[in-house]
DNA sequence: GCTTTTTTGTCACCTGGGTGACACATAAAA
DNA sequence: TTTTATGTGTCACCCAGGTGACAAAAAAGC
């Protein structure tokens, strides 16, 4: 039979996540979290659910992991006891980039965002949140992109990597998203850690195929397109 | 001849960054910003430095980018105008983990990030600080290794997972350090984007080097030769 | 103990992408 | 305009790592 651990207060402050915090804080924090065990291979959530809870890992292993475009899991990461997890809940309005599911049989406890960000910081938490998008939502955007790098070829890369420069460097324009840089193919080539060569044959045939088009040494992209190219899902979320 | 660029609180405010400050913030944060012009190909900040400016991109585009194992640059990723980076200085005791240089002519403001925290969110820097530690940290360190698997051989990337594994699971031991973990070479391979089998041949080949030894299914590694293995720098930063 | 299932080890063979080399095009400098 | 430098397009060749297949070894069930 399985025995429900004892979270005090004493237990919790020696993680590190919760050292510098006070025992009225921590108290108050384990006063709001739902303590669940989580049996191994259970899925806690999946990718592209809204994102409302922050995971606290008591005890056992839990599993970060993604969908590749041929629909292989890309293990992103194994979750120690003691950490934080489920952390997009912490930026606004966000939904979770990855599955976690019980690696091995779980102590899992959970806790809104909000209460964790008031309870520690008492600081409003959507202005805490929205601090976060500012800040942090880069090392995100990148961690999504590398991790899916993982199981992607050098097309898939290419066309991930145009999207995140589209996302940041396109302006909106007749013939689809035009990108306000000049880039060589070497730059692109250092993006996707490939060789200037092939980025060369995969940037041609993606203008045959109408990924993209090129106005001098501009870039005209369609998102949609590169989506489609870049294996992900192309409409609503 | 060079315009020095209007930075007031108008402009500021229609920034993403900060859409959410109240007037009074963005000016008290403006007064505490250094402004200054680099020129194209200027290093900002290396790599391994002390991490003690927070940076907000007001004009040109900027960089981001590592140096592989094979002494080679990785680009991992380009700043717009109007984001914030040198996040790392947002935890505490950090040191850089990209070199940043202007990939065109920028204009570049550059503030403490206690005056940033304590401004915008009027919380003690020390204890957000080590709230961000306490959850994105965990991004960051992924976004480390994965970035760091780019321009990695296989045996490379393996070296790498292994040590994130040794910091999470490892304890102690008279032969180096335990990993509390089961882990099979299908579990490693996911974790590494490889195939069961060159993992197994790789798995042999750092047992045959003294990197690591089995007892049963339980991995027993030699975290510096890890280092080593893996490209890192094995001591003192 | 014996049986079944899961891992590990090792092949032989194939392929995506790296490498070097060189001609052509485009841009910058003079 | 001419010169010089910097990108682009396209070869032919090579290699790290993927794939399938199968036997041996460990674990897990019974």
């Amino acid at each position: 039979m399985v025995r429900t651990p004892i979270l005090n207060i004493a237990t919790v402050r020696r993680l590190k996540a919760f050292a510098w915090a006070t025992d009225r804080q921590v108290e108050r924090l384990l006063s709001h979290m739902r303590l669940q065990y989580v049996e191994k291979r259970t899925v806690l959530f999946n990718e592209g659910v809204p994102s409302d809870s922050l995971y606290l890992l008591v005890s056992g292993v839990a599993k970060l992991s993604l969908r590749s475009p041929d629909d292989e899991r890309v293990l992103v990461s194994l979750v120690a006891p003691g950490e934080l997890f489920g952390i997009t809940s912490l930026m606004p309005g966000m939904h979770r980039a990855f599955r976690s599911e019980a690696f091995s049989d779980c102590w899992v406890g959970a806790v809104r965002p909000e209460v964790f960000v008031t309870t520690l910081l008492d600081c409003p938490f959507a202005e805490f949140s929205a601090m976060m998008e500012g800040t942090v939502g880069r090392w995100f955007a990148l961690l999504y992109r590398y991790t899916h790098f993982q199981s992607s070829s050098l097309r898939q890369k290419l066309a991930l990597a145009l999207l995140e420069l589209a996302q940041k460097f396109g302006v909106r324009d007749a013939r689809g998203t035009l990108l306000i840089l000049k880039l060589t193919h070497e730059d692109l080539a250092d993006l996707v850690g490939a060789s200037r060569q092939k980025v060369t044959e995969h940037m041609k045939e993606l203008e045959r195929q109408q990924v993209l088009l090129r106005d001098r040494r501009r870039l005209i992209v369609h998102p949609d397109r590169l989506r489609e190219t870049a294996g992900l899902p192309v409409e609503g979320k």
